[in-house]
DNA sequence: CAGACAGGTTTGCAATGCAGACTGGTCTGT
DNA sequence: ACAGACCAGTCTGCATTGCAAACCTGTCTG
């Protein structure tokens, strides 16, 4: 087995997923955003957006932020460091798949 | 929505898929294959090498030659060029995506 | 007060990936 | 000749997904 096949039999399936690939990449340059950020961003819809910030919260690649701010809650996304290390972990392995 | 979005949001799932992946990169690499041989490059079990070939036997993106060789079944699978051509696509989104 | 909008969660459905059991045939050893 | 191993797959059942639409709570605007 070559290492570009090593590299993909080893992808996080998390990250892997196209819809949840955009999210992170998107945390990853812009550090913080909200649900109606990342909605138009990605085009997604909102019970889809959700699920998947569900789980990747649940995989702890990200960080939930709720507050208030008055009377509005404000919910902020970030990556955790080890989302960052995740990503970076799939970028190297895509790379080395894609030659 | 930036270009590397736009990039993820079109890739075509059924080369995405990590085993699939595997399976068009070495048939891109090595023209021909067998089944066995597919089998013990990727270490799928059989039922699945088998469901992710028919999958991408029916997107026509691979071909299967069935003939005998005396009386043995010889089976072999190559890319069509549409198969090609996705791959190359794949290629180009996820080098897009991934900055 | 009605309606729009923010910020989600819950539900239901169809498709998918996966492994294991099964089939049908050939080859090898005794 | 027969048992067992191997090749080449298919079929089946299960659990997990991804997706969209419906729903919910609360705030803000006209």
């Amino acid at each position: 087995m070559s290492d570009a096949l090593r590299a993909l039999a080893s992808v996080d399936r998390t990250i892997h997923e196209p819809a949840r690939l955009m999210i992170v990449s998107l945390l990853f340059l812009v550090k913080e955003a909200d649900f109606l950020w990342l909605l138009n961003q990605t085009e997604l819809t909102k019970g889809n957006l959700s699920a998947h910030l569900a789980k990747l919260e649940q995989a702890a690649f990200l960080q939930v932020d709720k507050r208030f701010e008055g009377k509005i809650p404000r919910t902020s996304y970030r990556l955790t460091p080890l989302g960052k290390r995740e990503l970076a972990r799939y970028r190297a392995a895509m790379r080395t798949a894609l030659g």
